[in-house]
DNA sequence: TGGCAACTAGACCGACCGGTCTACATAATC
DNA sequence: GATTATGTAGACCGGTCGGTCTAGTTGCCA
């Protein structure tokens, strides 16, 4: 299973966008990190860093739903498996000196509603894992499915950010305790 | 009160991190938006870019220290002085057509460990807040005030950063309600 | 009023940016 | 075996980047 050159330019964008961002990468680096010249960049992508960007984004979320989806399967409560994730995330944050985050929250802030495509790919891939998060919620009888399944990636996205910014997994796991403490108490509770 | 260029440029550093970050901004920009030339620049912060965006950094962190502390004292309970906060915040996204978001996120998110300077910033000015809020928990008898205030601050920095990719304002609104509804009922309880 | 620091002003610089273009290799198609 | 898609390779381009430097202006203090 050799990897394409189009699969390596694409998983140098994610790692590129996981560490620094989509304005923080040059096509240079990129380019050395996927051991490809400009040709075959532009060949695959006519037009350019923002069109890898959105297959970028877009494989991201469709790695999400396929993780997400085995989670689900091998873990009857949706709170298991989200412990099971976000222990993931933190152990890719760790292994890398916290340097490597979501590859989606860097984009999502840097970019502006003149990067529509961006936009729409992003839309996508946050409402496609919303979207599955609840749905779990809600089969498994939680209340406010919705709002928990938004305050479960808030929880992700902003635990992560400040891990990084501290150097050190405490606050995310101590707020992960907290969140969990604070939700298996109010399973199927009304309102 | 007329501002200083000093404080002009500050405040143009600010806003465009909140609108696409350190590494989205040009210098130019920054100096139309400032109406300062170059050499104002730096004058005040010798080492360019980065100097200001430290500056910047800072500056909001104070701001933040400050407004914190004037919403405890007006809202005894800490949580009504968080709902506060968070609906300022989801007003001035609205306001900004879900462009304004967290000045600090995404120059967290962009940096690496050897922008050493901005990094020591942002860990200064997230901990300050985080143990300010902390404070004030523990003082009205929340459980777990350290994973709380986490907690807090991973949903208005995730919150956002939904909020914005969805460009509305209805899964931040949400999260809120649900995590407000969960820490009610949890004052005072052990563990 | 002369001198000096603080600050403004912007021309200028080399490096690097994203992007285009032509030349070439490879492999499938007729 | 000629032709045609597919993809590789990298020289090259104009523009912009962050940063430096010199000159000029302003206002304070002796």
């Amino acid at each position: 299973m050799t990897k394409t050159t189009r699969d390596k330019l694409i998983d140098a964008m994610i790692d590129a966008l996981q560490r620094k961002g989509l304005h923080g990468v040059g096509l240079s680096e990129l380019l050395a990190a996927a051991d490809a010249p400009k040709g075959s960049l532009y060949h695959h992508f006519p037009n350019g860093k923002s069109e890898l960007a959105v297959a970028a984004i877009e494989r991201v979320g469709q790695r999400a739903e396929q993780a997400f989806a085995a989670l689900f399967e091998r873990q009857s409560d949706p709170l298991d498996a989200l412990t099971t994730w976000l222990q993931g995330a933190l152990g890719q944050l760790q292994e890398s000196a916290f340097e490597r985050g979501c590859p989606l929250a860097t984009v999502a802030l840097e970019s502006g509603p003149q990067d529509h495509e961006i936009r729409a790919a992003l839309a996508n891939a946050f409402t496609a894992i919303r979207q599955a998060l609840q749905q779990q919620l809600q089969r498994h009888g939680y209340s406010q499915p919705e709002g928990l399944a938004t305050l479960f990636i808030a929880l992700y996205e902003g635990g992560l950010l400040q891990a990084r910014v501290a150097g050190s997994s405490e606050p995310l796991k101590q707020a992960v305790a907290t969140l969990l403490h604070l939700t298996r108490q109010h399973r199927m509770e009304p309102n």
